[in-house]
DNA sequence: GTGCCTCGAGTTCC
DNA sequence: CTCGAGGCAC
């Protein structure tokens, strides 16, 4: 590194060039970064770069220059992007990988709809493109916002950026009056080829796959920059819209295309499986002509409506799939075995693989899941792999399964070394060298040492303060490892976190002097934490990690009691796992025994109890209320569906009732509330005459569910 | 008891 | 993203 003055000794001169300097390290190292390659800096090394810059910045802000690292003002510095919610969430598809998925696909299909065999059923088919999902908003006929997929429901805005891409039109004539097109940013192998000669040319990182380049290029921070790369754009769905498309699928592209939009050539229609799959291999077999990279082909209910019934489970539509090719393979070395342990003590071996490339990605890690895996073994004991055993030294084959998770396909028995030895997978954890214990029936083996374990109780802080608990700004896995190990101001339990500044304070402040941080990091770490003392009551409760209590549990249970002090005072009563605050707990729809059990003993551990008492005094904790589904004649009633339905299926009316605020049950009880009886029903439909319960027909359920 | 469906937990690379 | 397992319907 050249000379490099302290930031209070420069003059504005050299502060200017400083500025600059860094601005093109720190662009350098992004570029890098998103070429996949060997980084040129380490993450330390382009965090004090970056801190350096904000220093500067901060006594120079007159000097700022347009292409700051940290970004626009009121962009977060994280991403220099900023956040986007998309008004109809960016879903992820499920996956086939083979013709019988497809077969399933169709029949599921067929059979939620309730289809006869005569019924016919179209489907779209698409190659599914290799790039980064976009979703373009249009406000009368003008391109006003593009965002990235994001996690789903919040993207980031790049909106400057898609402007640059002629795929994309600015202007559209007759289009909705809101409009949200969907579709893939990619860019082609000749635009490809030519953009990392161009980069190689000015001594800059190729780039490492088409994607990445795709993903580099649309990420910039300057438009000019995206403007100059050759991106390309398919439009292939929609968002929000004020007025439908047209009433098919197939209709809706062609709209999208009229309206002005590139749309994929190679998109088909078919009426069963056969035909889906006789799609698929005609566009594999065209697959290397294309010119730009499809990992496998989308099929897609073709009319509109039926789409709307088949609606949605938790992550993906009922009414599409993708199909896709075979996962690329690559051998390598597997160089050794490492333990990592989770904050459920769960004990997870991870290969450490000589680096090898797959699928336009360097992998040096993959999941090797359990001890059984290792041994060739499924949760079942039948073999995989053909029952080979993965021993340290042997040459591996490696996938991504999904594209993305490493894993170890195959083994070269003739490969194996001599000396090759079977792993022995451990019996105490390697992190705290309490016994590790495999409970009868389970995959994992789990280290005993609780709380004692720093891997556990490091890990469960991780949690504590991650995105859906207590989501704190500033305080990352990072901080997380370096405050647990901290002798002046340790963080080793939740609890420790909110008693930070006051134990800071009596430190004399200490901590703005440590490196890392400074006066006004250490001041927005604490007020983030101020932030979050007061939180909802289910987000607490997932926050606290209590096995089998996830996000979508702590939600049940908070609904359920509402209030913290009705929670414990309930769990308390229910420690015997007996009696009524026990019966009431297992009545919530969706909790059983198992977490019944978990949570009750969590909160009986004396020791664990004493840390949540010491977390819950220092917070506010707020109530939740049950869903508000008053105005539904259904709301909070349990409703029983008997007999043959013949305008909609028995999962379509559980959906629907259950999105009214009613529960669903399967048989006829003193609790039920309404009856709806088609043709044939028997049993259940008398014993509701006998129990004085209403009885409805399917005409009036459904007169009642459109009013809803 | 068996077979779906979802959730929970752990994982990799960016 | 995937696997294992809990929860529930049949």
């Amino acid at each position: 590194m050249s000379r490099e003055i302290a930031i209070d000794a420069l003059n504005a001169e050299e502060a200017a060039e400083e500025l600059a300097r860094l601005a093109r390290l720190i662009d350098q190292a992004n570029r890098a970064y998103h070429a996949e390659d060997a980084p040129e800096i380490s993450d330390g090394e382009y965090d004090r770069l970056k801190r350096r810059n904000q220093a500067i910045e901060a006594r120079f802000p007159d000097l700022k220059r347009a292409d700051s690292p940290t970004g626009q003002v009121g962009a977060p510095a994280a991403s220099g992007f900023q956040k986007v919610t998309h008004a109809v969430r960016m879903l992820s598809l499920g996956n086939a990988f083979e013709p019988g998925d497809v077969d399933e696909f169709v029949s599921r299909v067929r059979s939620y709809l309730g289809l006869a065999d005569s019924d016919p059923v179209a489907f779209t088919s698409e190659p599914k493109i290799d790039g980064l999902s976009l979703s373009l908003r249009y406000e009368n006929g003008r391109l006003v916002q593009a965002a990235t997929r994001g996690d789903g429901s919040v993207g980031e805005n790049v909106t400057e950026n898609a402007r640059t891409i002629s795929d994309i039109p600015l202007v559209l004539h007759g289009a909705p009056d809101l409009l949200e097109v969907r579709g893939e940013v990619y860019m082609t192998h000749p635009d490809f080829a030519a953009l990392n000669a161009a980069q190689a040319e000015k001594g800059e990182r190729a780039f490492a796959n088409p994607r990445n380049a795709a993903a580099g290029s649309l990420r910039q921070l300057d438009p000019a920059i995206t403007r100059a790369r050759p991106l390309a754009f398919f439009a292939y769905a929609w968002g929000a819209l004020s007025e439908p498309l047209a009433s098919t699928q197939s209709g809706a592209i062609d709209r999208l295309k009229s309206l002005g939009f590139s749309t994929n050539p190679l998109t088909g229609l078919a009426e069963d499986a056969e035909g889906l799959i006789k799609a698929y291999r005609a566009i594999e077999a065209e697959r290397a002509a294309l010119g730009y990279d499809i990992d496998g082909v989308v099929y897609k209910v073709d009319d509109l409506a039926y789409q709307r019934r088949l609606g949605f489970r938790s992550t993906t539509p009922r009414w599409a799939i993708a199909h896709k090719f075979p996962a690329e393979l690559a051998w390598t070395r597997l160089e050794g075995i490492d333990i990592q342990v989770g904050r459920t003590g769960a004990l997870s071996p991870v290969a450490r693989l000589a680096p090898v490339t797959v699928g336009g990605v360097v992998v040096s890690n993959a999941t090797l899941h359990n001890e059984d895996y290792i041994r060739g073994l499924d949760n079942t004991g039948q073999p995989i792999r053909e029952g080979k055993d993965i021993r340290v030294g042997d040459r591996v084959q490696v996938y991504r399964a999904g594209d993305v998770i490493p894993k170890i396909a195959d083994v070269d028995l003739t490969q194996r070394p001599d000396d090759a030895e079977p792993y022995i997978f451990p019996d105490t954890c390697p992190e705290c060298g309490s016994a590790a214990v495999r409970e009868e029936g389970d995959a994992v083996r789990r280290c005993t040492g609780g709380l004692i374990c720093p891997a556990q109780a490091v890990e469960k802080l991780k949690h504590f303060v991650s995105r859906a608990a207590f989501d704190i700004d500033g305080l990352g896995a990072r901080q997380i490892e370096m405050f647990y190990r901290d002798t002046d101001l340790p963080i080793r339990e939740p609890a420790d976190i909110f008693t930070l500044e006051r134990r800071d304070a009596a430190n004399l402040g200490k901590l703005r002097n440590r490196d890392g941080f400074g006066e006004k990091s250490v001041g927005n770490l604490f007020q983030a934490i101020e932030d979050k003392r007061r939180i909802a009551l289910n987000r607490v409760l997932f926050a606290l990690g209590i096995r089998h209590v996830g996000e979508s549990a702590a939600m049940l249970l908070a609904t359920h009691y509402g209030s913290w002090a009705a929670l414990a005072d309930a769990l308390e009563a229910a420690r015997d796992q007996s009696g009524e605050a026990w019966d009431d707990l297992i009545s919530i729809d969706g909790v059983g025994n198992v977490l019944a059990a978990s949570l009750v003993s969590a909160f009986a551990q004396p020791a664990e109890r004493a840390s949540i008492n010491r977390l819950v005094n220092e917070l506010e904790i707020m109530d939740v209320a049950a869903p508000d589904n008053t105005e539904s004649p259904v709301a909070g009633k349990t409703i029983v569906f008997t007999g043959s339905l013949e305008k909609m299926t028995r999962a379509e009316a559980k959906a629907t009732a259950e999105a009214m605020g009613a529960k669903v049950a399967g048989s006829v009880s003193a609790r039920t509330d309404l009856v709806v009886a088609g043709p044939g029903a028997g049993a259940k439909a008398r014993k509701a005459a006998e129990l004085g319960i209403e009885i409805i027909d399917e005409d009036d359920w459904l007169s009642i569910a459109g009013a809803g």
